[in-house]
RNA sequence: GGGAGUUUAGCUCAGCUGGGAGAGCAUCUGCCUUACAAGCAGAGGGUCAUAGGUUCGAGCCCUAUAACUCCCACCA
């Protein structure tokens, strides 16, 4: 903490300076030691050309508390970074950049070797800021142990995986239908297409019998896939077309000969009830096509133009050839109508360009075997979900997964590594580049696709560890203690790391999987660039502090729910480090003792004992919470306390004995600096800058706050004798308050106050902090009202009546109407009490405790309710 | 078509295993009380979506219903 005290918390003057320590100090770094026991964490990896975004932001957050609290509970406490090369996303920028500030110039241009060496270059450039962006966040990661997807150790690992894969006949090669992107020109997974309801049409179309006997009527979303029709299906108990199965029909426009088949495939209910077949051009009718032996005729090229085997159509643009299709089938009179029709499109989850299902010659990873044990993995418990119904999500997909396409016809990945021999035609699949077949010594041929980036984050928890080698981090560190992660990407990553850490590793790559939702904007929507209504997260930091951005995103935000995100919370979130600063600044404007320890109990007042208590529950609480994930409850009772119990309570009780002399002035600031430090450990994780700032100036042992021992529960602090007398005092001292703002008294004037209780005891030991908290002049426990001037307003509080004599006469009329308010509450809080009590199946069947609870409840109100109705009749 | 989530104060959201409705922001009132006006003290404001049910007792459990959101699925 700075000299000068300034009167509001500067993050920036700190951040950086604190960031740099804690890398100095290698606090962040983990190496294996069987004398602790591991916790590990893995980063999911950021793109490497990416910029940190709010849901990083969130997400690294979440790691970093988790990981801070570990390590200070004494964890071999590991979080491993790196980031990922991203094929699609990054191949895509390189090549809008060429194309913008290189005049257009393609990747086609350069040929792959050039223009691989420009992706690496940009991954050069991009590659550290953002790595930078996750330093500005805190996040204590391991950054010696910085890994990236496509370096040596991963790509090591990506190739073990595939040929012992291969080599088990779980990764085949084959023609099936895929997805594909004209766009990006490469075939994607399932996963990778996102579905969207498009307005479309249904054209209903006839296909002309080579009999001459009429046409029949089928119906399409897609006209332009015609041309690839090798049949029309009809369900085989369709009365209406039991006579046309296995009679030709001559295919519109382009003329060939069609054979009607029956499949079950077809619903009767729908359309015509008839189907056009495309089996190189419809999932389904791939299917079907395979049923029935038939022609695949696939009439599109890479970039979803019509290629050769459209005819006349060749060369047009899939949309244009739709247009030209539909209008040349009205001008030949086969167009019945056309109806609006909204259907689910498929688009790239990159570029948003519909995806074109074609039949394509690919590698694929065979799911069924590997799903099994996956599956049983997470029923049993070795890995689970938070929150649980995240479980059923995965389930879902596992049991019904389809095996995934893995090659991308891209450049920049892992390249397949699979060998093709020129002159015996042999596929090798090699851990090691091959230049000549080991069958017949001819030259070798690499294939030319890249795989999948998933296939490399896959492997992500054991590949950074070492894994094909058998290291000393492996060894220690994994299986990894929880990958937290967002719900959007469940199926891509988290289901695929399970499967192939099964597979390789023959344990589960974590044992908790912390599911977290979205940062949405103000207005409930996701944050996107095409929306322009990212808020970016360093800007945030910029200007209010990593600390505050990082308490707004822990704060309010519960297990697998979305999140908003306005200003308002981050001013909020500032104000609460400005108020730690504050109340820290305070406590070392008044410290003369250089040691962070409690006194002896017997010195400890009243105030000193419940703060200490009510400390002692805080660490309860925010350690349970934080074991459970709840981060968001763990954080808002952190705030609780020090805004309201330490802060506005304690800080202001202990006021006065900084006036006094001696060793009620010294205890204070023990109880002070003994809270204050704990507390601030407490936050650490959540607020890991501030906390340094401050405990460093605080008296404190050991280098820093982030390597020390985080606080454990003590059963000897709870004091409930203490609890139960403050929580007394505190109560009349509000209702003083109450009343005085009732009745517009301003605080500056002091007024006498007299307490009539038969906890006397209780509240002479609060005698100090009436006159400093309720404005009193002077303080008289009384036990009766015998010496209580008669113009006195009374405010009935449990345990005590509390009179404030006032100068002028009371307002009769007021002060009535304020007692007899007062009156009906308390009636009708014995009412409910009572009915309570003397319904007997609550007195029989509810726990001895709550019964217990509710008749000391009816007993209190029934004595304020004395008091009141006496003060009422003295006023008549 | 299947599944999940949400519905609580004007706004944004908490409310963990059922035992008297909470916070922040906003609003209103009074305070520059020497840690903090990014603050202090107080106040108002809720049929906990609707309808049933279980229970001594339901915001919480069960069953329907409605609205919104998301995910999955091959209806051409």
């Amino acid at each position: 903490m700075a000299k000068e005290l300034s009167k509001t918390y500067d993050p920036k003057a700190v951040e950086e300076k604190i960031y740099n320590e804690w890398i100095r100090g290698g606090y962040f770094h983990a190496e294996p030691d069987d004398s602790k026991k591991p916790f590990t964490v893995v980063i999911p990896p950021p793109n490497v050309t990416g910029q940190l975004h709010m849901g990083h932001a969130l997400d690294e957050t979440f790691q970093d508390i988790i990981i801070r609290t570990k390590r200070m509970q004494g964890y071999n406490a590991l979080w491993i970074p790196g980031t990922d090369h991203a094929g699609i996303a990054t191949q895509i920028k390189v090549e809008e950049d060429m194309r913008v500030n290189e005049n257009g110039l393609t990747r086609y241009d350069l040929g792959r070797d050039k223009f691989l060496e420009r992706v690496w270059a940009w991954k050069e450039k991009f590659g550290g800021r953002i790595i930078n962006q996750l330093k500005k966040l805190g996040s204590s990661c391991d950054w010696d142990r910085e890994r990236f997807t496509m370096d040596e150790g991963c790509s090591k690992a990506v190739r073990e995986v595939f040929v012992n894969l291969y080599n088990k006949g779980l990764i085949y090669q084959g023609t099936r239908i895929i997805n594909w992107c004209p766009s990006c020109k490469t075939a994607l997974s399932d996963a990778e297409v996102e579905y969207s309801e498009h307005d479309g049409n249904f054209w209903h179309i006839k296909y002309p019998r080579k009999d001459g006997k009429g046409y029949v009527e089928i119906a399409t979303t897609r006209p332009e896939t015609l041309l690839g029709d090798t049949a029309v299906a009809v369900n085989p108990d369709d009365e209406r077309y039991k006579d046309l199965i296995g009679k030709m029909l001559i295919l519109p426009l382009v003329g060939r000969e069609i054979p009607v088949i029956a499949d079950e495939y077809v619903d009767k209910e729908f359309g015509t009830g008839c189907v056009k077949i495309t089996p190189a051009h419809d999932p389904n009718d791939f299917e079907v096509g395979k049923r029935h032996n038939l022609e695949e005729i696939k009439v599109m090229n890479d970039d979803a133009t019509i290629n050769k085997f459209g005819g006349k159509y060749e060369g047009m643009d899939r949309y244009e050839a739709r247009k030209a299709i539909v209008e040349d089938l009205e001008k030949e009179g086969l167009l019945v109508k056309v109806e609006p029709h909204v259907h689910n499109v498929g688009g790239c989850y990159r570029c948003g360009t519909t995806v074109e299902p074609i039949t394509s010659k690919q590698w694929f990873v065979k799911m069924k075997p590997l799903a099994e044990p996956a599956i049983e993995a997470v029923k049993n418990g070795e890995t689970r979900f938070i929150p649980e119904r995240f479980t059923k999500t995965y389930m879902n997909w596992m049991e019904n997964v389809h095996d995934w396409c893995i090659s991308r016809q891209l450049w920049w990945g892992h390249r397949i590594p699979a060998f093709y021999c020129e002159d015996c035609g042999e596929t090798i699949v090699s851990k090691e580049d091959i230049t000549v077949c080991p069958k017949c010594g001819g030259k070798v041929k690499q294939d030319e696709d890249v795989l999948d980036t998933w296939f490399s984050s896959a492997l992500w928890p054991f590949s950074t560890l070492g894994w094909p080698e058998k290291t000393k981090e492996l060894e220690h560190f994994y299986p990894t203690s929880v990958l937290v992660t967002g719900y959007d990407i469940i199926f891509f990553w988290v289901a695929r790391m399970i499967f192939s850490a099964l597979e390789h590793t023959g344990e589960v790559p974590f044992k908790d999987v912390y599911i977290h939702g979205l940062v949405r904007d103000s207005r409930g929507r996701k944050m996107s660039k095409s929306l322009g209504n990212g808020i970016d997260p360093l800007e945030i930091i910029d200007k209010y502090g990593a600390d505050a951005l990082r308490f707004t995103l822990a704060t309010g935000n519960s297990p697998g729910n979305d999140m908003r995100f306005y200003i308002e919370r981050v001013e909020a979130s500032r104000n609460f480090a400005n108020k730690i600063w504050n109340a820290s600044r305070f406590v070392l404007m008044n410290l003369s003792i250089d040691t962070c320890a409690l006194p002896d109990r017997s010195k400890l007042t009243i105030a000193d004992k419940w703060i200490i208590s009510a400390y002692n529950d805080l660490v309860k609480e925010v350690t349970d919470n934080l074991e459970k994930y709840e981060l968001g409850i763990a954080v808002s009772k952190l705030y609780d306390f020090i805004w309201d119990s330490f802060c506005d309570w304690y800080i202001e009780l202990v006021k006065p004995r900084f006036f006094e002399e001696g060793e009620s002035n010294t205890t204070a600031q023990q109880v002070l600096v003994y809270v204050l430090s704990n507390t601030l450990k407490l936050l650490h994780p959540f607020m890991p800058f501030i906390t340094e700032e401050i405990w460093q100036a605080l008296p404190h042992e050991g280098e820093s706050i982030m390597i020390s021992s985080f606080p454990v529960y003590d059963p000897e602090l709870k004091d409930e004798s203490a609890e139960s007398e403050m929580r007394m005092i505190m109560d009349a001292i509000k209702g003083v308050r109450n009343i005085r703002n009732e009745m517009n008294v301003p605080p500056s004037k002091k007024a006498a106050l007299y307490i009539v209780t038969d906890k006397g005891a209780t509240f002479e030991k609060g005698d100090s902090f009436f006159k400093k908290l309720a404005s009193a002049s002077e303080v008289n426990v009384c036990a009766d009202k015998s010496g209580v001037p008669e113009n006195a307003v009374s405010v009935v509080v449990p345990g005590a009546e509390i009179l404030l004599p006032v100068d002028e006469l009371v307002d009769k009329e007021k002060e009535l109407d304020r007692l007899s308010k007062e009156k009906k509450r308390l009636e009708s809080e014995i009412k409910r009490a009572e009915g309570k009590l003397s319904n007997k199946g609550f007195t029989e069947k509810a726990p001895a405790k709550v019964v217990e609870e509710e008749r000391k409840k009816a007993e209190k109100y029934s004595e304020m309710l004395k008091t009141v109705l006496d003060s009422i009749e003295k006023l008549k």
